[in-house]
DNA sequence: ACTGGCACTCGCACGGACGGAGTGCCAGTC
DNA sequence: GACTGGCACTCCGTCCGTGCGAGTGCCAGT
């Protein structure tokens, strides 16, 4: 129907005027601002009606609107694409990229790229090691009874873990070991590598039985061991800018993301197939984040999702633009992480 | 003289209280709450020379009087101890320590627990490389004419670097590497490592020649290579509290937190033996931290130091207490790092 | 050298008035 | 039936004037 069209214009109308003034948008600014054809008065009366469907919302009686997060959500859904990208920004992706040195490096890049392409908190989490592959496992002496065990994926990433010895241990032993370990482990997934131990266990030579079960014990728990996962956090200076967004306290969400459970968010997503998921204001479970929204999404290599990255800011955003730029900014990363 | 050690009295008096409430200071609360044996007026007259020193001032006409820069410098070096940690506080810094797992882990903890035990924001330098010795060289094959070498220090930290080599290369080479860079460089300080390699290059079989040359290089870059010092980052949300210190804009300092400058200051006082550093205020050359104030030392273990840490706050900050929190953390951490 | 008293200065909190932006509703028009 | 112009109303934000309280500087007295 004509008026259902209409009125979701005005809904886009009001969400972009507010996302650009941060005022509540009345019905006058927005006839002159956008080529409706109608009238203010009739834009009035849109206004009740998706002010009554819980899209909008008035601060006060008599002022402006504002969208609600079901505004913004049907804003997101329904009435937005992604914004593509200035051919500037698409190049200081690259220029920004290019040239890192490891994974850190990367990921530190990748995270400061993101905060200045959107201005908002950029968070990048460190690749899933369940969903990488062993590359090398290395076992260094560093005492008598003591080994350091490394394990290098396939991603890049370096895990690091003393392992206490029940005995003194033999320099051949440790040369023995390191070629076991990567004969067993070399090119598994590190999900499938922890049911490989217990045959490691049987096949390895006596002499070797107790320096691999303290060793399986503790690359064991490296591999399951999913509460390492970490983050990067950037651009935390662009809160003070919106600070106003968040009814002056930014408190609860500086807190949150040190206490990275955003995380959490960010990984319960990374099955869907590469698209741009954004949760908005409420739809955090979180308190803290009652007043943000968070766009997100998987990165990695080909099919499967290595992990995910997004960025954290105001409901009040941009939307179109920063889902893009979390789009291409995570395609950019994947690429470079299958290269490496 | 009596009156120039009441007034220095009469100084710390008025620092303690700013700090605790927030508010500026008039010589009737003075007199009220210390002990200082003459009246309101007397106060005065020694706010008035105080003042008239530098030392005080007042934000308006007929308003306290608060600490300058100056003010805070001289209770800094002349009018405070360490204030003793609690017993409390002292089995916290066990508590929150004890069990790290790695280098990372320690760090984090470390972070986190500074900005517990301050309210402050925490900064922890990565131990620099070039102050500690090798522990291990590894050498991983990862494509037939691409290694990648690990360094391990003895300090816990783990450095990777891909190196392109100019042919392929053969796996018995690999092997003769690896045991000959470990005899090479096992146990020297980094600073002095990269000063080997030329050594290794003569005495090195024919066969390895161009191999060698290809790993020293990037072994030489690792090894000089100060630019990637890292740093953790932690306890921000605190800054949310005082937001009122830095007349409300936190940007620039969440910027200069970012930008990670602050890390020079920190570096810039390792020589010293132990001692805690205090920079005030416009101490900092840095703008962004004109209004705020770092508290530094080194950490290591025994008589050199591996890095950096403190905190960031805002001038009107409990130095007794920071300065020994920071020194207690900072001697554990170095205790611990001697240990692992 | 210190003290009590006193006049003075300001900043700040409180409160009323005002203007403006925006709304809802209604009668009129196409 | 959908849209429009007009109108009365509401309410927020701002401005301004006032009073109060805290604090000071100075001075005369002990």
């Amino acid at each position: 129907m004509a008026h259902d069209d209409r009125r979701l214009q005005v809904l886009r109308a009001i969400v972009q005027d507010y996302v650009s003034t941060n005022d509540p948008v009345g019905s006058k600014a927005l006839a002159e601002r956008h080529d409706l054809g109608v009238s203010p008065a009739t834009i009035r009366n849109d206004m009740a009606v998706l002010e009554e469907q819980g899209y909008i919302t008035q601060p006060h009686t008599s002022a402006g609107r504002v969208p609600t997060d079901k505004g913004y959500r049907l804003f997101v859904d329904r009435l937005s694409g992604l914004k593509p990208l200035s051919v500037a920004e698409r190049r200081a992706i690259e220029r920004f990229l290019d040239g890192a040195l490891d994974l850190h490096d990367i990921l530190s890049r990748t995270v400061r790229l993101l905060a200045q392409l959107t201005h908002q908190v950029a968070v990048v989490q460190y690749p899933t090691l369940s969903r990488s592959a062993v590359r090398h496992l290395e076992v260094v002496q560093v005492a008598t009874a003591r080994l350091l065990l490394v394990l290098i994926t396939d991603t890049g990433r370096v895990e690091q873990r003393l392992v206490e010895c029940p005995a003194d241990v033999d320099r051949d032993d440790v040369a023995e070991l390191r070629a076991l370990l990567n004969q067993t482990f070399a090119g598994a997934k590190l999900a499938d590598a922890a049911g490989l131990v217990p045959d490691l266990l049987e096949t390895a030579p006596p002499q070797l039985r107790r320096l691999v079960a303290a060793v399986g014990a503790v690359l064991v728990e490296t591999l399951v061991e999913p509460g390492e996962d970490r983050l990067v956090v950037g651009g935390t200076a662009n809160l003070a800018r919106v600070a106003v967004d968040f009814s002056g306290s930014l408190r609860p969400l500086l807190e949150a993301l040190e206490e990275q459970v955003v995380v959490l968010r960010l990984i319960s997503e990374v099955d869907t197939g590469g698209a741009v998921l954004v949760r908005i204001g409420e739809e955090n479970a979180h308190e803290a984040l009652s007043g943000a929204s968070v766009v997100s999404v998987g990165y990695g290599s080909g099919d499967h999702a290595l992990g995910g990255l997004g960025i954290v800011g105001p409901t009040r955003m941009d939307y179109p633009m920063n889902m893009a730029a979390v789009r291409a900014v995570a395609r950019y990363v994947g690429q470079l992480l299958a290269e490496s």
